[in-house]
Order: C-alpha cells, then structure tokens, then sequence
DNA sequence: TTTCAGTCTATTATCTCGGTAGACTATTGT
DNA sequence: ACAATAGTCTACCGAGATAATAGACTGAAA
C-alpha cells in the first residue's frame, strides 16, 4: 500500500498536469481542490523539486509547476521519490535493493514469486505517465 | 513492501510446505531455521491458523503445519491474512475497499491506473501457491 | 517597501511494527 | 495421576515511521 504521502503526492502530480503550460499553482490551491494538509504539502512538493520533476517561482504570482512535459515523467519515478521502493521485497528491488539474511536468491521460491510482480508493477508504472492522471 | 510480518509467515509457510504430509513442525524449528523471533512467530502462526491456512497440535509431538495441500493456497490469500491490501491505494483494494475523500472514482486517472497493477499483481499471486515457496 | 509565496527548521502527535513476558490449556507418555 | 511438552492467550513495551503543525526566513514582484 501506498503511504499517504504517496497518495498525496500523486494527487498533487496530477492536479498540476491538469494544468500543466498555464503558469504557476500555488501550494494553497493545490491543498484546498486535493483536501491535502498544506503543510504537509509543502514538504511533499519540495521534495518533488529536489527531485527535478517539479519546479519553482517565489514571490507574486509564484507556485509550482511541471518541469518537464507530464507525458515523459512516469509514475514510477514519482513514487520512487517520495515513497520509496515500489517491490514488495528488499531482495527484489532495485533501487533499495537489501540481501535477505536466510535465504539463496537463486534457489529462494520466494525471491523468484515477488520479482515477478515487481517487474509485472513496473511494466505498467514506467509506462504510465502524470498525464494519465488527468482525470476524464 | 510487504511489512517484516509478512515476509516472515511467507517465510515460515515456504518452510511448512517443504515439510508437508511429514507432521507437526515445532513453532522453534521454524524460528531457528527461518531465523524469525519465536514469540513474535507464535503470533503470526496464530493468525494463519485462525484463517484456515494452518493447523495445530498441541503437547508432546505437537506443532504446526499446513491445513490444506499446498497447491490449493495462493500467495495472495496468505498475504491478506497477515499483511492487508495488496492493492496500492484503498481506493482500488477488493477486500480492503475504502473510498477516496476527493476524487470521483469514475474519471479518476490515478484509480485507473493503480487498477490495472493491481490486476497485474494479483495475477500473479493469486496463481502462485504455498507450493511454490519451497526451494530448489 | 510592502506583500506575496515558497523555503527551512523544529517540534509534536499518532500509529504501526517488531518484539517480549508470562500465565494458561490441552495432549501425551509414564 | 502427573509431569513434561507445546500451542494459546493476554498484555505490554519501545523504537521508528508517518502525519501533521507552527513559525521564522528568503526571494521576487508590483
């Protein structure tokens, strides 16, 4: 399961395709259609600019906005930087990637049953894009 | 990510299947070799019994094992037993359903998408068995 | 130079997770 | 009968993650 700070983020995410090319959204907004604590999405957000998917504007008429076009960012990358691993596994994942303390990776059922959902998840969570979360 | 409890009753039942039709299994067998804390085992044991996955005896020559011929148990039901949704958000969960505050699940791009892995994920583990876990 | 709006620091609250302790109950063997 | 074995139940605890809040600071625009 997605944590809410995931939840939000995506909610946030595609809030902002919506509106993606018509200039800066501020934090406030966001917070109030999304029903997003505004603090809370501060952080979130920020850490989507740290992360290069969002940028900036300060002062008047400031906000944040897509950095790039929403069809060329996946959802995968999003969920990576605000959530974490998306594999059910430490063994299996390949951005935290963490050896099990019991087990042979090349014999273990397990490791083999968990990498394949992983790759089936991330087939479709690269694929998809923030503007697929475009509602409509 | 499947949280430690999880992993550790996939790691316990892999262990159970390997072992199926031979008797009982101590609970402190499993915890050496599984290498999984005994009391906090104990409680997950309890669990998967309690939903039919496992059976028990008790006293001398008692112990745990499993209920049902280890082809017949599919990974998901497991993990629902012990770990909750399988699905990303709650908003596309079958047996954990709750809906969203903010979002109409009708147009929702975010609940389309995370219905299609949901689906991708459950196809697997809902074929993958018990079975399936033991190594080799 | 005021106002707006994002940035940063810090703190708090709440919850889940992982783990422990110990008494109780049922079964088996002697 | 009774001791030993082994699962069952109740209760609790601490650490860390998660969720959320408050307030001071910085940069940009009008």
């Amino acid at each position: 399961m997605l944590s809410k700070k995931t939840q939000y983020a995506l909610k946030a995410l595609g809030y902002l395709a919506a509106k993606y090319g018509q200039g800066p959204v501020l934090i406030s907004e966001i917070s109030a259609e999304k029903k997003i604590p505004i603090k809370f999405l501060e952080t979130i957000l920020l850490e989507l600019k740290q992360a290069k998917i969002l940028e900036s504007k300060k002062g008047k008429g400031g906000g944040y906005y897509i950095a790039d076009n929403p069809k060329k960012i996946s959802l995968a990358r999003a969920i990576r930087v605000v959530g974490g691993p998306i594999a059910l596994l430490p063994c299996v994942s390949l951005n935290f990637y963490e050896k099990c303390a019991d087990c042979d990776e090349a014999t273990c059922g397990l490791n083999k049953a968990m990498a394949l959902t992983r790759d089936a998840t991330l087939k479709i969570l690269e694929k998809k894009t923030l503007a697929e979360l475009i509602d409509g």
